[in-house]
DNA sequence: GACATATATTCCCAAAAAGGAATATGGAGA
DNA sequence: TCTCCATATTCCTTTTTGGGAATATATGTC
């Protein structure tokens, strides 16, 4: 119970949901996330500590960035068939496809390394 | 997004898990709930507002108790296939086994009339 | 109408959650 | 070692959530 109440909880912000559907099409780092999203870098940080706390993300240093892309979800049924729906639910939200619209411009060497 | 958020945070609750679990075996009214989940009347009341509000269940008066069921799932994806997935995800959980042993003697008969 | 019962609503409190500012950590490079 | 930068953590504030007591509503019975 306890397991599936922290898959729940971790898809019930919509700022979380939509890291799920960035993820879906690349690996990000936090501060592509944070222009993504437009909300404060440790409010990024803490989302994506829940949605790895849930097993629905995973995280690899890579020097100073950290990776974060989707679990693929073998550790938990509720993460596995979730993960899987949301690859089409969500599909037609305005505010997703808005977002999908800026990834291919969010390029870490664009925003950070400054 | 809105719909799938309230969804989400419907099922965000371990009460409200519970009382989804419990309407998988029958149709229930609020008496009932309440001595299952041994919770307040007024706090069994609002959880199935919220999971009214979502879609997940739906109400018919009979006189004067008022008698809670699935939704089936036709006017919502996410609430088709979460309430499908929730007939097999946490049977094995010992809180919903020990529910399921209850449901049985849990009559409105024997609970509000007095 | 008066009263009892099932349910909903209101009000209040305590706990949890989301956000940001400030600060800490840890690796990269001079 | 010192500095810079990406990320994590802490702290604080505001909002949301879950719970119960008290109250309101609605229906059934006398």
């Amino acid at each position: 119970m306890k397991d599936f109440i922290k898959v729940m909880k971790a898809l019930s912000d919509p700022n979380r949901v939509k890291i799920i559907k960035m993820l879906q099409h690349k690996t990000m780092c936090v501060c592509e996330m944070r222009e993504a999203l437009q909300i404060a870098q440790p409010s990024v940080s803490k989302h994506l500590k829940i949605l790895e706390d849930a097993d629905l993300v995973l995280s690899s240093k890579e020097g100073q960035w950290v990776n974060y892309y989707l679990s693929d979800g073998s550790g938990s049924p509720y993460v596995a068939s979730l993960l899987g729906n949301l690859r089409h639910w969500l599909e037609d939200e305005k505010c997703i496809e808005e977002l999908k619209v800026k990834l291919p411009d969010l390029k870490r060497e664009n925003i950070c390394c400054k």
